[in-house]
DNA sequence: CAGTGGTCTAGACCACTCA
DNA sequence: GAGTGGTCTAGACCACTGT
């Protein structure tokens, strides 16, 4: 387990120089989305380095979010899928009275995909990330509708909806997944809360380990952690839903006039 | 450099155990933001392991931004900068007339931070990107400016601002860094275009490599991507940006009516 | 089964920081 | 100069995937 030989430096060979030649025949497209690379030992070789140094190139590229590995199969360049995007238009009346399938499920269709929800509806506490928001106290009674959104099977996007109790006693929002033909927005009209504006937070941060396993979330990929308060014609806020979404597979795009109102 | 003895299995002694119990530590509040935590050799001794284990362990708390490397000093628990927050209210008549710093320099004072802003103004032709946005041929000339914005010396964000040429063309837009006290949206106004509606397409990925060193990203940090456009009162496009920020000092703060205008 | 990525060892030298 | 992270070597065994 010694070493004697001065080991000679590889020509260019440090692990960015195998990390750029990849990248540029990536970009270049010599390989292209769904290609397999060259396996470690055969970068090695190549190079004429070790085996880690090759590794230590491909670790670079995946946390770029280039390229994926597949234990047992390799390494293959991602194939970026179709974005979903979502804005304003998600909460307009129109919306609501076109589709069964609400904002997501009608993004998906258009986008090709299967849509599938799963929802969790508890009653809690209100924390105070979310107490601020809905101008109440912390520790006042709260629903809590939690919703896994799929696409063709795969989870792109978690939101957690919150509500005051106050508010959903005695209606499907508190307890029911099934919100009618005009969904959750037209549950809240119908106590008397229309959505007429939208507070949309985001910010975008790389995830829990937790959230990168249960939503699947390959290396180098982030999420977009988006605070949504839905307020109504008096302006108070009824209403807000902490989405995680995949970055890599969802955009934002929003339209709106400059000044108030 | 050959092996004989099976090297034990270290007790729990893979990089993940490793990883675990520093990132339990740092969620107890046992390391704190700004603390040093022990180096790579004192993990490997502590957990009788090699020290690429104990390497392995820090890396992955790096990809998850929970620790940043410094070379020569040592792995430290990141410390996160106050944000700065973006949004409609940035283009809003009251804000182009309230400061002579525009809405970066506004944001940073506000956060205590000081602003600065580097330019680079160049004719150019229009990119598809561009062109589509603005409504132009591809090709067409256009102004592009590049404005870098420090905040206490430190890089936040990165806009490249569009405009097609026959509009800028005899104004400071089309080759001064000074956009007068109205900022630059004054400028455009001054040419007959207000700006009135805003489109604002937001997404979130990794940096590219040149990205990062630019704006000396670290590991684990995500940018946001955002695609601005200016439409004036006519409903037309007259101005687009493309912003990249870091991700853990910038977010975005939207709010707006649900329907249409 | 062969081939792949995942993890690990026990060293080495280099580049950087700080007392 | 001592201590730190950054890079690298030349092996090893394991877990997983395909034929």
């Amino acid at each position: 387990m010694t070493t004697s030989t001065p080991r000679p430096r590889a020509s260019l060979g440090d692990y960015r120089a195998i990390a750029r030649a990849l990248r540029d025949e990536i970009t270049a497209g010599r390989y292209r989305p769904g290609d397999q690379i060259p396996s470690e030992r055969a970068l090695a070789a190549e190079h004429g380095a070790a085996r880690n140094t090759a590794r230590e190139a491909i670790a670079e590229l995946r946390r770029e979010g280039l390229v994926i590995a597949k234990h047992g199969r390799g390494v293959f360049v991602r194939d970026r899928p179709r974005w979903m995007r979502f804005g304003r238009r998600r909460y307009s009346a129109a919306m609501r009275s076109s589709s069964e399938l609400g904002p997501f499920g009608a993004e998906a269709i258009a986008q090709g995909r299967a849509p599938h929800v799963d929802s969790t509806i508890t009653r809690a506490e209100a924390a105070p990330d979310v107490a601020t928001r809905l101008g109440i106290e912390p520790g006042a009674a709260i629903v809590r509708r939690e919703n896994w959104y799929f696409a063709d099977g795969e989870p792109v996007q978690v939101g957690i909806t919150f509500a005051p109790w106050h508010i959903v006693e005695d209606t499907p929002l508190a307890d029911s997944a099934d919100m009618g033909p005009e969904g959750i927005y037209g549950q809240f009209s119908a106590r008397g809360h229309v959505i007429t504006y939208i507070r949309e937070e985001i910010s975008a941060r790389m995830p829990s380990r937790e959230e990168a396993e249960r939503m699947q979330i390959p290396d180098g990929v982030p999420v977009i952690d988006l605070w949504h308060t839905g307020i109504d014609a008096a302006r108070l806020p009824f209403e807000v839903t902490h989405f995680v979404m995949r970055a890599d597979s969802t955009a934002l795009d929003y339209d709106m006039p400059v000044e108030e109102q």
